[in-house]
DNA sequence: TGTACATCAGTGAACGCGCGTTCACTGATGTAC
DNA sequence: TGTACATCAGTGAACGCGCGTTCACTGATGTAC
């Protein structure tokens, strides 16, 4: 078994990992869940993670960074403006009220993260303040814009899920459409209120 | 021991589950638990709820109650116009980021219910269209505003208590205040934009 | 090039532990006479 | 009013189970000679 061999074993518990928290919880997704996810047995864990802990602050970052990647490599702003709106579109979509898995980590785990001190809460904090830049119409900066915007869009997935018909849940997406736009008119960084 | 002693325990056991759940989650929190915080022991658990289920079911729809009574008790608009201006600056305040255990349910709970179903989550989905209702600023249906502000102040509360550091966690919470007042001014629901 | 050996990714049984739930029991209650 | 009895809230031990983690072992790898 080589080196190559453990490093694709490495992602691919990664990604099981990733894929299951987002869709269970962190806390209702064991290890063994994820090693039989990856196609590996629960004992072999250990030559990979230090601990569970581990495993989820490398997990959210990997599924954080995958979110990030479009926008942030952006080379000009008009590019990264149509990433964003593009983002806004896709993350108030129909499909990514079913796709857990492949969906916002802040929102499918935020609350539960929000309950944790060390590592994993550090990324997670780390991720408000990069992905509130991104989300900024304008400028660089963490700034109010961004901000709102993410809670916003964190709070209509969860709302719209939590939704037992889909026409209710078809209502929350729609206002969250409405006060994306709302937000994205009335709050830009440079010119207040 | 009477009837009104049970009924005492009763309302015990759903008081502290209502403040353990909020505060460490659903699964996170055991019957176990939450008896001992009510002065019980485990073991009697079974006399008052036929499973934990039913408990979390229970101690939700309290904790909504009990966050909905003073403004839908408003006997005119204006009152309760007042009532949801004192909600709004007290739903985001710094208190409300440390006081988990009195908090809104939704922000603590929503993401772990939304990946329940039966009785929890259809008590949780009708909360979302009592409150939106609540939350309109003038009608009394359920309207994009009253959604969009749902989800603003949800993902405000559950942002801020990420942020590691106090700044970043007051710079969130201004930055929802901000949101709600755009929302509040250009989401009415007889004047659209 | 061929052989002996150290390394270590992965296996699967086992650990102590806490979970939700069940159950035999206790003892205070309210009721029947 | 006083006594015997059924009820049942609450106790604490016990149940089967799955958790995170550990560990002895296996067998393919890359290296040393």
């Amino acid at each position: 078994m080589s080196d190559a061999e453990k490093q694709k074993s490495h992602k691919r518990i990664i990604d099981a990992a990733s894929s299951l928290f987002r869709d269970r919880g962190i806390e209702a997704t064991s290890v063994a869940d994820v090693m039989q996810a990856a196609g590996l047995t629960h004992g072999g864990f250990y030559r990979h993670f230090a601990s569970k802990e581990a495993l989820v602050r490398d997990a959210f970052k990997a599924a954080v960074d995958d979110v990030q990647a479009e926008m942030a490599a952006a080379p000009t702003d008009e590019v990264r403006r149509a990433a964003r709106g593009e983002y806004l579109a896709r993350y108030l979509s129909g499909e990514h009220l079913d796709d857990r898995r492949r969906g916002c980590p802040l929102a499918a785990l935020g609350a539960e993260i929000s309950r944790l001190d060390g590592p994993v809460r550090s990324e997670a904090s780390r991720t408000v303040e990069s992905m509130a830049r991104l989300l900024n119409s304008d400028e660089a900066d963490v700034a109010e814009q961004g901000l709102a915007m993410m809670a916003l869009l964190l709070g209509t997935i969860t709302l719209a899920r939590i939704a037992e018909t889909p026409e209710l849940a078809d209502a929350v997406l729609a206002a969250g459409r409405r006060g994306s736009t709302v937000i994205d008119e009335h709050m830009k960084p440079d010119r207040p209120n």
